[in-house]
DNA sequence: CAGTTGGTTGATTTTCGGCT
DNA sequence: AGCCGAAAATCAACCAACTG
């Protein structure tokens, strides 16, 4: 309730500044340049359109996606990218380039519809709407949070309704895979060190305002053509990200680029989905020496009630490397279910004397909680006797 | 029996990073 | 006035085993 008040309120506020924004401008005295766009059709007075062929990076994968429902193939996607006059979610930035990608086995086609001038949103939309197949699943990069999020409000603002998408947003998946290794996960940063693509005389993504503003205030195209490129080049991108992904979730031995991905994230992600392979690909890292795949194992396995597996992985982790984490989960099993508390306090002890030189707080909180479970046994221990 | 303890699981919050 | 989802962190509810 309180919220459709604030919704109402904001639209009120948002009207207000659209038709200010509108009386205080002066009428946009370049819409007299007829902009020149070689290769572009003219849908509008102010929407253009233009198609491109493109080399497909999907061509002969046959391979389903993983991470969409079942039975869904490339060719029921639309990739999808956006360029805007900013950043903020906020009612002062518009879409002006949409760019669709879609793939019908064959060819992969990118589709650009760009608007010209302010005026003719409106006009830009309703086109773009005609043009969403709202049967197909829409992939994006942070779409989710920005490319529909700032769609649906130009459309609301229209008095128009954006549709609802079913929606792949590839930035999570690729958080879990690669945030460990690289960090940032930008588009442009997966695509340099994990798909290996250097782009050629490219734009950077926060020029793109001024870029447009440029046009909107001189009327020359050129200074576009390289945005244009970017919202291809994104899309491209988006389809070999996704092939990527799959690739490794398919099979997590095939490591074609030079960064590893986040295998213990694989596997946990299919076992998310209710796809045993997880536990597969969790196994083998661990074998590979990935601890993290191990603790996700084994605790799947606990969970399961596969003791037996689970408590293979903790001893190994346990001998190996002093995991604090097997450490303590054997300790639990050998106190509450074996009742071997001469083996709890071992390994107990073990681990006080292994963490000893750690004083940091968060050591101190960890080693008095080693010391009552220490105390505990040891009671257990004197009255068994 | 009531009351305590350790462990697990699920709900709730907080934080953070991408988009132009 | 930007927003969304994930992961992490914190809280709460519950069970099982025990104790006096």
């Amino acid at each position: 309730m309180e919220e459709r008040k604030q919704l109402f309120n904001r639209l009120n506020f948002l009207r207000a500044r659209e038709l200010s924004r509108s009386e205080h401008l002066p009428p946009h005295t370049h819409t007299e340049h007829k902009p020149e766009l070689r290769g572009w059709e003219k849908m509008g007075e102010y929407t253009f359109y233009h198609r491109c062929l493109e080399q497909n990076p999907l061509s002969g994968i046959d391979k389903k996606s993983f991470l969409l429902p079942d039975g869904t193939d490339y060719e029921g996607l639309v990739f999808f990218d956006t360029e805007t006059t900013g950043l903020s979610g906020g009612a002062g930035n518009i879409v002006f380039l949409i760019g669709l990608g879609k793939t019908d086995g064959e060819h992969f086609i990118v589709e650009q519809y760009f608007l010209s001038d302010f005026p003719g949103e409106g006009e830009f939309l309703r086109i773009i709407e005609k043009n969403i197949d709202t049967e197909k699943i829409y992939v994006s990069y942070n779409g989710r949070s920005f490319d529909t999020n700032i769609l649906t409000t130009r459309f609301l603002l229209k008095g128009l309704r954006f549709p609802y998408l079913a929606q792949l947003d590839l930035l999570y998946p690729a958080r879990r895979l690669w945030k460990d290794v690289l960090g940032s996960c930008s588009l442009s940063n997966i695509e340099e060190k994990v798909l290996g693509i250097e782009r050629e005389n490219d734009v950077l993504s926060r020029e793109v305002p001024d870029i447009y503003f440029h046009f909107l205030r001189t009327g020359e195209t050129e200074p576009l053509i390289p945005v244009f490129n970017h919202n291809r080049r994104d899309i491209l991108s988006l389809a070999e990200l996704l092939l990527r992904i799959d690739t490794i979730l398919f099979d997590a031995m095939e490591e074609v680029s030079s960064v590893s991905a986040n295998l213990a994230e694989a596997g946990k992600m299919l076992l998310q989905q209710g796809n045993t392979a997880g536990i597969e690909i969790l196994e083998r890292a661990f074998r590979a020496g990935d601890f993290r795949a191990g603790k996700f194992a084994s605790i799947y396995y606990k969970r399961r009630g596969n003791l037996e597996a689970a408590l293979r992985i903790w001893n190994i982790m346990w001998r190996e490397r002093k995991s604090l984490f097997a450490a303590q989960e054997l300790a639990k099993y050998y106190e509450h279910k074996k009742r071997e508390y001469e083996k709890a306090i071992e390994i107990v002890t073990t681990l006080l004397n292994y963490y000893k030189p750690l004083v940091s707080s968060k050591r101190d909180s960890l080693k008095s909680e080693l010391l009552h479970r220490l105390n505990r046994l040891r009671k257990k221990v004197i009255a068994l006797k």
